[in-house]
DNA sequence: AGCCATACAAACAGATATGTATGTTAAAAT
DNA sequence: ATTTTAACATACATATCTGTTTGTATGGCT
């Protein structure tokens, strides 16, 4: 039965694509490498000739989709001083539409939210801070970057404005994915990123202005 | 070897807190009742008489922490609505302030974030719902309550303040949990709360207020 | 004092997952 | 055309892990 490398290659998919859907099903530790033979319609035999073993498995399930998933970071935020606050948020808002219509990015994060990373796995638990300290900070410099020409409000720092943006949206899609989407992710995101980038900008006119001014907030 | 009943009780709540630690080290699907049993001092015949398995044991071990996690949301917040924006950011910083402190619940939550939920343990998921919903429903009247009275920014409405706090406050969390708690949990979580608290109240004198007037968040 | 239920330990049986070794077929290489 | 070797399937050997059963010494009750 020996397959073309293109079939060969082509099996090496579905075994991945397998493991992403047997793995967010029934987690990675509590799933046995004849599930996912059975989900991807061959034998273990065959994954044992693609991957060395489950662990590998995984490894390679992540490096697959690690690249798009850092590709965030590559579009540098250059943008006037002034929309750099507007460009940020409908960064933002782009990223939570994206994750919510793409159920291959909520399976691979829900993996990676609940795998445990015990000892083998911890390559994986690094190159993800890794991927996370250079975002927070390209987005620290581009809050700097509004703080120096005055379009950040004094309520704010560009350190604390980068951690209150990262934790909301982290815990925003934490709770989605955890707790069965029991929500509009991209709308209740689309709406509290509003309220909190409203914040982040000096007021103008705030005293006194009891029926909200709705500042357009994008573009 | 019959041992009184204290003592029964005693080997009981070893087995309990052994369980807690190889949980939080292992993973809850990846640890061994005979791992518990081991790190308790005892054998598997001790488990299997005080719980019927392992999925029993671990929802006993979630019942004996679930009644001082319930608590929390017992201290309701009955106080002049002109005080009601300070109590519950100081509410939230004792809180962090606890969890930072207290290595029991550090363990209890990282195990609950990363156990799967599959399919057996589903009451707990299901009662941890419950309680996030009373929580986030006694929020949403102690920000209604400050709101009709003019005590919350026109920017925010008592459901937006609600669920900014609430997934920040999470996203903190489960950073400072999943990933090595690798900042200072009660510092950072101070800080964020002053931000996001100052900019839940209405503004006297925003504009041109560059040096940040430092308005005591607390009392 | 004697009896019985309790609180375990130790041994056993069954299922399941893993890793490896071997078999088989067809694509490439020669 | 043969030989080789890639790409698997199949079979097996081993190691756990679980659930149950059996043994047993003691504490508490009469």
């Amino acid at each position: 039965m020996r397959r073309t490398k293109a079939e060969a290659e082509e099996t090496r998919n579905s075994i991945l694509h397998a493991a992403e859907r047997v793995f967010y099903e029934k987690g990675v530790s509590n799933a046995t490498l004849d599930d996912v033979a059975k989900a991807a319609g061959v034998t273990r035999g065959a994954i044992y000739w693609h991957f060395s073993n489950k662990t590998d498995l995984f490894l390679e399930l992540y490096n697959s989709v690690s690249l798009p998933l850092e590709d965030m970071i590559a579009r540098d935020i250059e943008q006037p001083a002034s929309g750099v606050l507007a460009f940020i948020e409908k960064l933002t808002v782009d990223w939570l539409d994206e994750l919510a219509s793409d159920e291959h990015r909520q399976r691979i994060f829900t993996i990676l939210l609940r795998c445990g990373y015990g000892e083998d796995l911890m390559p994986v638990l690094e190159r993800q801070q890794e991927v996370d300290d250079r975002h927070i900070a390209s987005l620290e410099s581009a809050f700097a970057r509004a703080g120096n020409e005055g379009y950040l409000s004094a309520n704010w720092t560009p350190q604390s404005a980068t951690k209150a943006l990262w934790w909301m949206v982290g815990g925003l899609c934490t709770e989605w994915l955890l707790f069965g989407r029991r929500f509009d992710l991209a709308a209740e995101g689309r709406e509290g990123l509003k309220r909190l980038f409203a914040s982040f900008r000096p007021a103008t006119i705030d005293v006194a202005a009891r029926a909200p001014a709705d500042v357009h907030s994008i573009a």
